[in-house]
DNA sequence: CGCTAGCACTCGAGGCGCATGAGTGCTAAT
DNA sequence: ATTAGCACTCATGCGCCTCGAGTGCTAGCG
């Protein structure tokens, strides 16, 4: 563990505050003058060296000014932070942003990402919680067309998912619909992520029972369920806001990034990083995530819930340079207002 | 209209196919050696002074070589241009993309989308039908909670349509069984788009037959079909290509045309354009748009239907210098497959 | 009369040298 | 321990120059 004095923290806090701000490497000069601390630039030269050999500063040429390293950013980010604290006159901004909601869970959380990333200018991100987590409500059969046939199901709270299945054999509509009331019933209330379970005991049961009537539903649930459900997915919105970075001008760095973006499950990871820690704000630096291609970017993220359940995680992806100060309160405070809205209002 | 000589074509037709390729201004050395034209250099530059006079082409520079306009772009798609013919092999990769096919509607579409980005190098773009050009199969309505209804729709070719609504009246489970039993027979088949008016017809009825009894349904669904269905939606996928395009190196630049992307109405009006043209590739180039900031960029785009009935367009949007001769026969043979992949294979 | 060879001219790109100044590390004095 | 002072470093920007790709024009050729 690294020891600093009051007076290293300090400089370390302001170098990391100013450079954050300019994208510039930090003169001593610069921080006696402008952050208040009450001696002369040449000993804050030599603060800074003492910081450079722990490793926290570095130079990116013998005569330029300092900048954070990934460490130093990390310890920064542990220990001297300081939050702006979120106005009421942006929490209020943030609160109307949700204000023209619809009912619909994915268009939420669509817009939950979009809000993210206009709020912090940076990309906003939401993980869709694997639907494992809500509890069955509703199944359907549809028959589009001979063998093929569409499924839809509803959970509780009231998430829509659907997947059309080619069929060996033609069934008819009525038969379907037995098949869905069988289900129905059989299946209430249960958690998604029991489904397969419980089909595999019915089936069990069936075979011996009433000679296979439903045997066919069961099989049919059974390889829906085996496919789709189960994993996660994500919103990335505001991707754009990324060109504001001057770091990004470099198109073929950008390029890297927007890549990594593409492939979805490398982000997906990330997020699942942060999802088992029960709660708080939570940052990744991309050097310590171990995925190539990530190295660059930052991660500002904190879980949302319904109740007492984990839903998902959202969050903000910039630069390893971006405003934490403002950025962290803006998460917490979204996510908590994600939760908020999706608390049941009357649960029944 | 426009009359040149063959020779003239030729040499508009190389300088475009040059600029094309490389990006640069073309010179007259460079035509008169690659081009396989019998005449010298200073043949050719008079030929350039012409096709310059007439606003075909233009110079960056004094001292530079040529470049086409707009409108020398434009006379060269109409009437120089010729097509590299799709190799087999290429159809047969495009083919197989599509092969690992989920029978989800719009995930095909998105795919789609992927498909020609990918083998375009540019952002593909599907423009997703209007609901209302298909017909009615199914409704459902499921009461989530205590005046919170979802209801969901489903067309005869297995698109899915979902919006919860919040009614005044909490409505019980059964009664809107009975509901949905009731549209489903009164709507049975019907075009979409009829619907409204199906329902408006229905209410005078009814208001005077029985009481009122299914007055309720067909409010809430003529409060449904008032909103959220009507638009067109877009895919577009691989934006990331187009930082590969020299021209997009300038960060600003780029970002203007992502940032015009970013509000789909635009891009939804463009290709709406190109989809009253009855049938065959259409390309737009930015500026005869008239929108503003797509200026920079070009469309190439085809309709693609089932059977008889247009559905919508798919394409490539991409630098006005892209490699048209290349991706207007990738845009075709995709379009057609698409519109061959919908085509139902057994309809009754 | 159309084509071409030749030539003078233009102008952007890229390389070089130099001045500037922000910033450093070190040393000696307080 | 802190600071003032100084010599040193090096990226940046500017001006200058050269180079060469490309042009337009003119005169001559078939």
């Amino acid at each position: 563990m690294i020891e600093l004095t009051s007076r290293d923290e300090e400089v370390l806090g302001a170098v990391v505050t100013d450079y954050i701000k300019t994208g510039e490497p930090v003169g001593s000069r610069t921080i006696a003058k402008r952050y208040g601390l009450k001696v002369s630039s040449a000993t804050i030269r030599n603060v800074m060296a003492d910081l450079e050999e722990m490793g926290l500063l570095q130079q990116p040429h013998t005569s330029a000014g300092r900048v954070p390293t990934e460490k130093g950013l990390r310890f920064y980010l542990d220990s001297i932070i300081q939050f702006k604290k979120l106005q009421g006159q942006e929490r209020a901004m943030i609160r109307r942003a949700f204000q023209e909601t619809t009912t619909d869970f994915k268009d939420l959380l669509r817009r939950t990402s979009r809000i993210l990333s206009r709020f912090c200018q940076q990309a906003g991100v939401v993980l869709w919680p694997k639907l494992t987590v809500t509890r069955f409500k509703h199944i359907e059969f549809i028959r589009i067309r001979a063998r093929q046939i569409l499924m839809i199901l509803i959970s509780k709270s009231g998430l829509v998912h659907h997947t059309s299945i080619d069929w060996e054999e033609d069934i008819s509509q009525d038969e379907l619909d037995k098949y869905s009331r069988y289900l129905n019933e059989l299946l209430e209330d249960i958690p998604l992520g029991e489904v397969k379970e419980r089909i595999l005991e019915e089936m069990r049961k069936e075979k011996v029972l009433f000679d296979q009537l439903y045997s066919r539903a069961l099989e049919m649930t059974q390889r829906i369920f085996q496919y789709s459900l189960g994993d996660a997915d994500i919103y990335i919105e505001g991707q754009i806001n990324l060109l504001k970075n001057p770091e990004f001008t470099d198109v073929d760095r950008l390029r890297r990034i927007l890549e990594a973006f593409e492939d979805k499950s490398r982000i997906i990871r990330l997020l699942d990083m942060t999802l088992t820690a029960s709660s708080g704000v939570q940052i990744i630096l991309g050097p310590e995530s171990d995925l190539a291609d990530l190295s660059e970017i930052g991660l500002i993220s904190s879980p949302y819930r319904r109740g007492d359940t984990l839903l998902g995680v959202l969050g903000v992806i910039g630069p390893l340079r971006m405003d934490y100060s403002r950025i962290i309160p803006v998460v917490e405070f979204t996510a908590d207002l994600l939760s908020e809205l999706l608390e049941d209002p009357v649960e029944d």
